[in-house]
DNA sequence: GAATGCTACTAGAACGTTCTAGTTATTATT
DNA sequence: AATAATAACTAGAACGTTCTAGTAGCATTC
């Protein structure tokens, strides 16, 4: 079970150990008779080339290192589909890192990444400050996804107004008192708050807003409060959120879609089954994937600039929770 | 922005480079008067220890690599938190790599983990052949969770008693056309498949199965031909199918639980809420995830067993859809 | 007061790659 | 026929750590 290096195959193949190194990394300077000739001696070895190795002696070795906040929110899993949908195609790398509902804990998530020495770094829904964020941009390059930050690349969704998209949607179907479940942990907080406010003002409508937390259970527990006002539509912050409020409205005997309206955020494909068939905007997740995929693979390059931000507009999808 | 390295630190805090690394990797051999030096120094030049060459020169590393099948389905996220449940308390690190839908990507992300050079590998969801795992298994420690695999350490659920469980419940609610949504392509499928029809020939009745592939669409699409078929009640082998013959029931105008019952089978969290309210068979994946974690550090000693498998006991959790 | 053990530290050789600067052949150009 | 250009290959120095074997100093033991 000892290890196989590329000295063992170099010296089985009667080449020098450069030449192996040309031939696995597919670059020119060999001749494909002894590429293939290596290959086969390499296969017989069991030689595997070592990736730490690799990446300690190569400068140019283009590893993209990509954070996810929470598995348990499928927005994630669709930006990370939008990553990876460009990056398979190229010859980068990746290394993955994952958050959890510990505080700290996306900022040892960063420092591992940065540790593994990624020459980009793309976050999913960091939570951490802007100051400290603003720290990390210092020590690397980082292109924050769905959260925006000053003086930090980013990918995100228009919040503010797909926010006004959703309130004006629920205004226009005749509704009068319009609440907000909101979530200040989250990305995009500020600016949907500010939709929100902005659009329920605009239609001389009064502002009803309940915060929770990240937790399906606590907007269950926060959209009881909500409903005990009696609204007769609720925005949730995000889709998880929203499976709350419809949880809530179930456990009290309430339609979605017909005594209370639901409108939610982020367009999983949760909210796309029929059995909840959750009207919601949709924050494009994959596309934002994409583009922050695209802007790693341009700051790979030395001509990079320091900074690139794109936003996206959001889009509202009707379906029968707020028709 | 020129990397600062071990010997920058050395130099500035007016020490041997042995020495630094011997503090920051927080083993004895260091005062704690020049520990505390070193960090304020290393501190404020910026360093930070570069991972590619420690795990190139170390021996005893102790980095346990985890590939997850597919991040749209909770139970990994699931078992993931399992997995680090255990793996925070202690001192090993964490190589991350997810699969796709892509039917040979989950061998090339076990490769880019051993190129990684992990000394353990947990492995969820694999769908690779018996053959090609027992290639791997000859190669590297794995671990395999969810999928039970001859040769191989794994950790699972005990997938036929908990078809058994389903629908022995369906039974004794009375059912006696009782459908099985299944699909090949998933861990445990013959398990659950024995399992369904052992449990329906010996209370008597005729199986009916219906296969499927991954997708929750095309889940929903054989649903529908499944219902064509008149069961009073349908075991579909996991919740997303579950949610797709729950998609296709009340788009033809059935109701869940009522006129058609339905269990599903992994207890994500989904399946816990009100609006669905799934009737579904627990795995126990956070266990599981817990599992092989243990079984992975005690994999890390030298004296360890060449296979170790471990298999839970699965629990019927009644809601709703089949009360 | 010599031997022993312990703590705090260091020198220098690994670890397995990549990369720069060559060296040979071989082919093309004048 | 001489020169230039190209292709195929190599030697050896990085890369930034860890680890083994050791030294110096000091307290403890007999």
């Amino acid at each position: 079970m000892g290890k196989v290096t590329i000295n063992d195959v170099a010296k089985a193949a009667g080449v020098s150990r450069s030449l192996v190194s040309i031939a696995y990394r597919g670059v020119q300077g060999v001749s494909e008779a002894t590429a293939e000739h290596i290959f086969q001696v390499g296969k017989k070895l069991g030689y595997v080339p070592n990736l730490n190795a690799a990446r300690l002696a190569s400068k140019k070795l283009n590893t993209i290192g990509v954070f996810l906040q929470d598995l348990h929110n499928e927005v994630f899993a669709d930006v990370f589909d939008g990553i990876r949908a460009v990056l398979d195609k190229g010859d980068s790398q990746v290394v993955l890192a994952v958050g959890s509902a510990e505080p700290g804990h996306d900022a040892s998530a960063l420092d591992t990444l940065i540790a593994s020495q990624v020459d980009v770094i793309i976050a999913a829904g960091l939570t951490m400050s802007d100051s400290q964020l603003a720290k990390y941009a210092n020590r690397t390059k980082i292109i924050s996804v769905t959260r925006k930050a000053p003086q930090v690349s980013s990918v995100t969704s228009d919040d503010y107004h797909g926010a006004k998209l959703a309130v004006n949607h629920l205004i226009s179907r005749g509704h009068s008192k319009i609440a907000f479940l909101a979530n200040p942990q989250t990305d995009g907080y500020t600016d949907r708050l500010r939709g929100y406010q902005d659009a329920v003002k605009q239609a001389g409508l009064k502002p009803m807003i309940q915060q929770t937390t990240y937790a399906r259970v606590q907007a269950e527990l926060d959209a009881v409060k909500l409903i005990a006002k009696k609204p007769t539509a609720i925005f949730a912050h995000n889709d998880m959120a929203a499976l709350g409020v419809i949880d809530a409205l179930i456990s009290a005997g309430l339609k979605p879609g017909q005594d209370i309206h639901v409108v939610g955020f982020d367009n999983t494909s949760l909210s796309q089954t029929p059995v909840l068939a959750l009207t919601s905007i949709d924050p494009k997740s994959h596309a934002l994937g994409e583009e922050a995929a695209k802007i790693a693979l341009n700051m790979l390059k030395p001509s990079a600039k320091k900074q690139e931000s794109v936003q996206l507009t959001p889009t509202l999808v009707i379906r029968s929770t707020a028709p």
